[in-house]
DNA sequence: TTGATATATGAGCATATACTCATATACTTG
DNA sequence: CAAGTATATGAGTATATGCTCATATATCAA
């Protein structure tokens, strides 16, 4: 979807999907947990609050879509951040959403 | 959702809220068409194929999320891009996904 | 004021998706 | 092999959201 040339549909239909894969607070806390480093699945479990089954659901949904890597090791499966876009766009998500409430919040203070 | 420290729900959800008004393929071609230059609702009905109805009311999500503005002039509502991380957001994004399609083109061709 | 044009919005329907429960599958140890 | 542990998956349910139809609302000119 660079400015130049436009798209055409099939690419925004991944573009959407990328998006969407991301539009989950709770794929987010997976990812924002993985920032730190590669983790088993119980350790995301307990760094996110969320259920065993859940958990696992939303990785495997990460993992397909390429964003997140898996290694087993013994009983254990090991998740860690795949695609290195993933700093960036959530850096620009947050700059983006920041300067709105600052904005919004210098509009309330008047 | 920095690296560094680690963000609250309440950013998550924001964040996720933001992508999942990224996560539609109608959306992203009403971003695309303005990527232009600011146009009227009828333009990008026509520029995109939709309904009007249905256009109108994605330009409103697109509008509250604050991604876009508009402005009145007469009997037409014209609309633009208000948020300068769209680009950079939809470039990362077709950016990784043209890498993971190398990739698996590569695979296959072996 | 009426009629035409442009856009926004209420309401209803279909579909996708998140979540949970239960358990299947995989691995390890005694 | 049986039992225990870790994870993935089938199935069902609730909810959010996209889309459409109809029409309300806004604007303008005659």
């Amino acid at each position: 979807m660079a400015k130049k040339a436009p798209l055409p549909d099939s690419a925004l239909e991944l573009v959407a999907r990328r998006f969407a894969v991301l539009a989950e607070p709770m794929r987010l806390r997976l990812i924002q947990s993985l920032f730190d480093g590669e983790k088993p699945v119980n350790a995301l479990v307990e760094a996110t609050g969320g259920t065993q089954a859940n958990i696992s659901r939303h990785l495997q949904t990460l993992t397909q879509a390429h964003l997140l890597s898996r290694r087993k090791e013994g009983l254990q499966v090991f998740y860690a951040i795949a695609d290195p876009t993933l700093v960036p766009l959530c850096e620009l998500v947050c700059g983006s959403l920041e300067k709105q409430l600052t904005k919004q919040a210098g509009v309330l203070k008047r």
